[in-house]
DNA sequence: TCTGTTATTGTACACTCGTGCAACGACTTT
DNA sequence: AAAGTCGTTGCACGAGTGTACAATAACAGA
């Protein structure tokens, strides 16, 4: 299966000499980052490495962001934006009931693609800026809001009353979180259909049996 | 607060050139390698700040481990038991009282020593460890079970029937995980206490009120 | 006091790292 | 067809990386 934002490289047509439009140029260097991190971990992910993931020279990733950290910070805000297209696919299909949009919600987090090994080397390699950089924080702390932010919708639709939405929200993620770490990390602990009933007897508990 | 297992460099009596006993050498290199994770995060942490941290050449941690990584994994496993002692220290003062001693456990989750960003960078050091080499990823399986096994006899010492035990505990783990790294990387989000009463109110609905 | 052991040092090696920058050349405009 | 723009290259630079290894010196036992 092919995983969302991540392109064949043999396929790319900027393989050779030549000029892009700056916004796909930029969308490709991301790309290459997205692979490389996923192939190599954070510690394997270096300018030169991506340059050559992207068939380009190790200058032009200067050229487009101001250094690094910059290129993964925005590898890593792209992968947040697909994995939220993703979830709201899975909403789509699950169609209008809201209990079976929020399950649909929580079945997707354990499912490839993003129950992904890959996806978790990106995500550590981001968490370990959080810790040293204010400016990612913050970017952190936006993108965590709005996962949050999704989940309170789906828990008010549910009959959740207000008073009680943000601190279930903040249930409703930090075990999403935890599941899903430990499912990447450990994939032989548990299954994702085991991570699925978990979180679903939890909300059972949170909002009543659908 | 003086963190487990961080020790003045200031006092350390080996910091002229002097022989040491070979576990007391190895216990303070892991202890230089804690504070300089904690200090630097995965990225800034290297053989010679390392060295420089303990007050020692180089080539002595050559000397007593087969690599850096060697170190960073030996670290992790030093400081799974500081936390894990830490974690007994909690229920030991809570008396003899199953539900007690489990909210103990959960609320010293929440609480610094244990909830502390400097210790988040130690796990994100390891994590990318893990997600790169297979024998760490071994060690990481097994610590995380030690860590499930203590919860799994928490749980029953509650009366969670058998049948339930190993569910119950990989979905407590896994929301104090993830209320624990959402707390240590987005402080400002909510706090220890809330976090403490979110996987209350689990267990509640888990095993019934106390 | 001398000797043997080995913990410890300091340095050298061969890399990789991120960034800066002059030159090149693909494409657009005139 | 000539000129201008700027995406792109390729390399140089200094700093940092992990590891290897001979030299040194602290300590124990004789």
């Amino acid at each position: 299966m092919s995983k969302p934002g991540i392109s064949d490289p043999q396929a790319d047509p900027l393989h050779v000499l030549r000029r892009a439009e700056p916004d796909v140029r930029r969308q490709s260097l991301i790309a290459a980052c997205t692979r490389v991190l996923a192939r190599e971990g954070a510690a394997g992910t270096s300018v030169r490495v991506i340059a050559r993931e992207a068939r380009v020279s190790p200058g032009l990733i200067t050229h487009y962001f101001s250094g690094i950290d910059a290129l993964v910070a925005a590898t890593y805000a792209e992968i947040d934006r697909t994995v939220a297209e993703a979830m709201d696919a899975a909403m789509a299909q699950a169609g209008d009931d809201p209990r079976a949009r929020l399950d649909a919600f929580v079945t997707a987090s354990f499912t490839p693609p993003i129950a992904d090994r890959a996806l978790l080397a990106t995500w550590i390699a981001f968490w370990s800026l959080v810790t040293a950089r204010a400016d990612i924080a913050r970017q952190h702390d936006d993108q965590y809001a709005g996962f949050r932010a999704r989940l309170i919708d789906l828990l008010a639709a549910c009959g959740v009353p207000q008073h009680r939405q943000r601190l279930a929200a903040i249930a409703v993620a930090a075990l999403i979180d935890g599941l899903w770490l430990e499912l990447c990390l450990s994939p032989g602990c548990f299954t994702g259909e085991e991570a699925s009933r978990i979180a679903r007897d939890h909300l059972d508990a949170l909002i009543g049996p659908p």
